[in-house]
DNA sequence: AACGCGGGGTC
DNA sequence: GACCCAGCGTT
């Protein structure tokens, strides 16, 4: 049995406290989500915020991207790399104003036809805009679920059926899209890909990653002084009693 | 299941 | 230099 009692509190704790802020944070809008999430696709958040702003402030809503000149838009991606991207501004609003008359379904294989969209961007949408729990995996959420349950899987993590089933039993919170913030913020800050915070991370007690023995024996202790820095940026949480 | 994509930052 | 980034479409 999988043990998830008190991992989301305990995350989103840790989030309302530490987590970062993006413009894209404050709304619920499925086609903002959408536009940041294409603009996220594989591109750090900090240099997706001005291209973001600036976009939404041009095209603030699905039928205003619709009119727009596909020249215009690929001005915006410019800058993000990845420069084939730009067809899905324009084919994803085209869809959605043929097929759903300019409105997001709240249907998770509805959302995966949208051209751009994929299981991931379905996902946030679904749980974001719609307050749905859907199975949520990018590769820190991936990473994440490997290392806590202790799976050891290696390879392609985000298609693994185990990690994707135990996403979407994460996600069956209350506030799945803070909850989606929230670990998204968790693992690029705490349990990051190289050197995880271990010692600051709020559900050290419970995790099984066998890779942190290893971490803390073998690969962190040369940066014991790099992690003091780091460390002291953020305070380790009491574990939730609820 | 494996691969290419890309600018921009970090180590 | 090598590696990574809120993935997706293609093969």
């Amino acid at each position: 049995m999988i043990n998830m009692v008190r991992i989301q509190p305990n995350i989103v704790k840790w989030y309302r406290i530490n987590g970062r802020d993006f413009p894209w944070r404050h709304t619920k809008d499925p086609y903002k989500i959408m536009i940041a999430e294409f603009m996220l696709h594989r591109t750090k958040a900090e240099q997706v915020v001005p291209v973001y702003s600036k976009f939404i402030e041009k095209y603030p809503c699905v039928k205003s991207l619709f009119m727009a000149k596909g020249n215009d838009i690929k001005k915006f991606t410019a800058h993000l790399g990845l420069h084939w991207r730009s067809r899905h501004f324009i084919e994803s609003v085209r869809y959605i104003i043929k097929k759903f008359d300019g409105k997001f379904p709240d249907d998770y294989d509805e959302l995966r036809k949208i051209p751009g969209i994929g299981e991931y961007i379905a996902g946030a949408i679904m749980t974001v805009s719609f307050n749905k729990p859907a199975p949520v995996v990018d590769s820190n959420i991936a990473r994440f679920i490997n290392r806590y349950y202790g799976l050891n899987l290696d390879g392609e993590l985000r298609r693994k059926r185990e990690i994707i089933r135990i996403a979407y039993e994460l996600f069956k919170y209350k506030n799945p899209g803070l909850f989606l913030f929230a670990i998204i913020d968790f693992t690029a800050v705490i349990c990051k890909p190289r050197i995880p915070l271990c010692q600051n991370c709020p559900l050290e007690k419970e995790c099984e990653n066998t890779e942190i023995t290893l971490c803390k024996n073998k690969i962190t202790r040369p940066n014991q002084q790099q992690k003091k820095q780091e460390g002291k940026k953020y305070q380790k949480l009491e574990m939730d009693s609820e």
